[in-house]
DNA sequence: TCATATACCGAAAATTTTTTCGGTACTTGT
DNA sequence: ACAAGTACCGAAAAAATTTTCGGTATATGA
């Protein structure tokens, strides 16, 4: 009972719901990360989003865990081992995750131009 | 010069750029309010969000506008009256919301039994 | 006159999220 | 012996978001 997650997901109304489940940081890219099925350890998904804060990742796996996104295995060796894997409901969200990153690549000009630093 | 907005949008990746633009609590939900292209004014907007604080919706609509995601129409008359209204932009990310909606219906059942109130 | 409605804004409080820091425990390589 | 790597956790600080509260201004209806 170590960390206790105060705001599981949002129940008021099915979009909200699917917010709540990616709209934290990082879990997006998560997603996108363990996106093909592979298993990660820990330290690899930390080199991959190295913007990333370690503490933030693992607490955001494990609510991810929780919500039945990812999946852990951790294997009982020295030194430690464990590893994540995208289950068949967070697989069901890179649909999503895709049109994102679609949309995202599409329109990144305007908001560069906008918003970036050499104008 | 009143408001500033912080942190634009993310421009590390274009995954984060759309979420970034859409990830703040009642953003989702306003564009989809507004998706019929009809306008809608302020106070209109703050009934069908209920749940909102009504500066909130106030300070996201003008980030939204600032982004381009929404028009503001003012009409100088008394007492004032204005509009927002979807972009093509904005319109753009609509099937994004979509599919979140459709997620978020097809498994809201999973999610109520695991975190609701009534197991 | 007074309550209500419209739209909006600033300041501060409350809450949530993210980050930083330090610590546990064990192993391997130098 | 000691540094580095692996995985993880708690506490606290920092930052960001959201909410609450009060205020501006004008008009309408009771």
């Amino acid at each position: 009972m170590a960390y206790e997650k105060k705001i599981p997901v949002d129940l008021d109304c099915p979009l909200r719901l699917t917010m709540s489940l990616i709209e934290s940081k990082w879990k997006s890219c998560i997603l996108d990360e363990l996106r093909n099925g592979e298993p990660q350890r820990p330290s690899e998904i930390h080199k991959c989003l190295p913007e990333a804060a370690p503490r933030v990742l693992d607490i955001q796996l494990k609510e991810m865990v929780e919500d039945g996104l990812v999946k852990k295995t951790i294997y009982p060796e020295l030194p430690p081992r464990s590893e994540y894997r995208i289950t068949e409901l967070g697989l069901s969200l890179i649909p999503i995750i895709d049109q994102m990153l679609n949309w995202g690549t599409e329109h990144f000009d305007i908001f560069e131009k906008k918003y970036g630093k050499k104008n």
